[in-house]
RNA sequence: CGGGACGUGGCGCAGUUUGGUAGCGCGCAGCGUUCGGGACGCUGAGGUCGCGGGUUCAAAUCCCGCCGUCCCGACCA
């Protein structure tokens, strides 16, 4: 490709409104251009990094088993109602209707169109396992769209769906699909690891992210520094609380604690801390009152809570709610509440430990409120949320909460799906089970920005080999010298003509303005062909990824750089 | 949606406080010089000052409403 054709106009300053590296070298490089918030176009060079890393993963996908397909993008709302997740996913969803007034949707994610469909076609046992992929473009009308690709409304994800006949089936089919992604990571050169994770609006159970390292990352994990837990912080689970001893408990005793509705004014004014207090926070899931128990150190995990009522919304409790259930905003305690009201206690809320907790009118709090005996629990659940530095719960050391960006997230769905929508094939013994399903996502658009947050200096991109848009740029560094820029044309041809995916920057531009831009784009070689190194016989290499520079006699030009490159990493 | 900031040629910004001819740098076009790490000179093109309404003799500037973009939070590939 001659440079001088390139559409790709490269920006000598960072765009205002671009903060993220990933986001502002691909826009000052001329990899993407905004439409809109979250919605980018792909220039050419884009375009070609996109293209990789797809390729990578269709190989890895095909290799693996999986069949591509490709899904609507525009789809009836039905079976969304059905599952549930026309209401879970909400204003997520972007919802056109179509002339007759009928609902639809713009696809986020496909399990409501491929389980029908594999439905319809495979009747029986002898047919599974399946795994079915596209790659295809996702609508998600995000509340905050941010940092360039990270996080965008329209995105490319590969999604694949496997479905078996049984637990171990899903089991095989989802460490196959496991490994893959692996190669499919390592190939694309990121730094990642693979955590437990929350299934969110997806839903079902055992399921992990591909969290790839960056300080943008909106994602985060907690690592122990032995190796020995990984989780996203949603999901992390606490050490298990210590059993209490038996002991003499504390009354119940009622104490008035002046205009104290918040735990730091409790624990100031009876002087005792906050681990003490216990927290006792209302949520509304989809109508139904639920108290949920923490201890008042500790913060509730909200993802948890909305985890065991999936997929049923949860949202806290407004001032008009207290109202209505004939609470006392910020004097809410366990003993005493309706029976109309679920009590959900984390597990460190078990056993005698005379809470301070609220009484349940204003202006007053309770002492020595112990589980059983002053107050039901209607479950024990883990409910608190992970903070920096809490044990690991393999062996007791500080976790660390590291950032990450989520590109590749994997759930085993079980009958999550099959079960509502009736997918159910014909077993060996002849009565219908549903699948067993799985699926299965990849952010190929987001991989894009990973990869360039793991891979830049303060020049630009330092493209791993496997997603640079070109190989090997060719720079003719005096423009106006006929034998240097014959000699980079022989060069640039005899490159192509070995199969490597060459630029030609012969643009009527200055060597600086060359270099500059060559850095900027970050294709990982880069072949000068100059007056200097024509009265010397040579050319010169560098790789962008180590700024590491060499000469090549003029005659090897071409094989030099193609080593040069088949070593890059 | 809650909190904050911003919107002026393609890009980065000044001008708004105190109303009075719309500016600078980069980029773009032409000519000349220069030519291996973002060269220089001269000439030139390019702007409904986000949109709508209001105040005023006069609005980029003041007032009201709306729209858009970015940053912090809830959501996720």
């Amino acid at each position: 490709m001659r440079m001088s054709r390139l559409f790709a106009r490269t920006l000598r300053e960072d765009p205002s409104e671009a903060e993220a590296p990933s986001h502002r070298l691909l826009l000052r490089a001329a990899y993407i251009r905004q439409l809109m918030a979250g919605v980018y176009t792909m220039l050419p060079l884009g375009l070609r990094t996109m293209r990789k890393i797809e390729r990578i993963v269709r190989e890895e996908m095909d290799g693996s088993g999986a069949q591509e397909i490709r899904m609507p993008i525009v789809i009836p709302a039905e079976p969304w109602k059905i599952t549930g997740r026309w209401q879970a996913y909400g204003d997520l969803l972007f919802k056109p209707t179509d002339r007759h007034g009928r609902d639809l949707l713009l696809g986020p994610t496909h399990e409501e169109v491929v389980t029908p469909l594999v439905a319809g076609e495979l009747p029986s046992y002898r047919d599974l396992p399946v795994n079915l992929y596209q790659i295809e473009w996702k609508y998600r009308d995000e509340f905050r769209p941010r940092f360039g690709l990270l996080r965008v409304r329209e995105f490319l994800m590969k999604d694949a769906y496997t479905f078996d006949r049984d637990d171990e089936g899903l089991q095989a089919s989802y460490d196959t699909m496991l490994q893959a992604y692996r190669r499919v990571f390592d190939r694309c050169g990121l730094a990642y690891v693979i955590v437990e994770a929350d299934p969110g609006t997806i839903g079902g159970g055992v399921n992990h992210e591909f969290m790839a390292h960056a300080d943008v990352g909106e994602d985060l994990y907690v690592a122990c520094p032995n190796g020995d837990y990984l989780a996203d912080l949603e999901a992390a689970m606490p050490r298990p609380p210590e059993p209490v001893d038996a002991r003499e408990l504390q009354p119940l005793t009622e104490v008035a604690t002046p205009s104290a509705a918040t735990i730091d004014a409790v624990s100031r004014l009876l002087g005792r801390p906050a681990s003490e207090m216990l927290k006792c926070i209302l949520f509304d899931v989809g109508g139904q009152a639920v108290a949920v128990l923490v201890p008042g150190d500790r913060e509730v995990n909200e993802t948890k809570v909305a985890r065991r009522f999936f997929p049923a919304p949860v949202r806290r409790f407004e001032d008009a709610d207290f109202v209505t259930h004939g609470l006392v905003k910020g004097y809410v305690g366990p003993q005493g509440l309706p029976d109309d009201i679920m009590i959900l206690a984390d597990h460190s809320v078990r056993g005698g430990k005379d809470w301070v907790t609220g009484a349940n009118r204003s202006e007053h709090h309770v002492t020595g409120a112990n589980a059983g005996r002053d107050f039901r629990v209607d479950e024990y659940a883990d409910l608190v949320q992970i903070r920096d530095g809490d044990p690991c719960p393999a062996c007791g050391r500080s976790l660390r909460i590291e950032r990450s960006i989520v590109v590749g997230h994997i759930y085993q769905l079980g009958t999550t799906y099959s079960e509502p929508l009736k997918a159910t094939f014909v077993d060996e013994d002849g009565t219908e089970r549903p699948y067993v399903m799985g699926c299965y996502g990849l952010g190929i658009t987001r991989t894009i920005a990973a990869a360039v947050e793991q891979n830049h200096d303060e020049h630009g991109i330092r493209w791993p080999k496997a997603l640079a848009p070109f190989g090997v740029v060719v720079i003719v560094a005096n423009r106006d010298d006929e034998q240097v820029t014959t000699e980079g044309e022989r060069i640039y041809l005899e490159l192509a003509g070995l199969g490597l995916e060459v630029l030609f920057d012969d643009r009527d531009e200055s060597a600086g303005v060359k270099f500059a831009d060559a850095d900027l784009m970050g294709l990982p070689v880069q072949l000068v062909v100059g007056r200097r190194g024509l009265d010397a016989g040579t050319v010169d290499l560098k790789l962008r990824a180590t700024g590491e520079r060499s000469t090549a006699p003029l005659q090897r030009a071409a094989s030099a750089a193609a080593e040069l490159l088949a070593a890059a990493p």
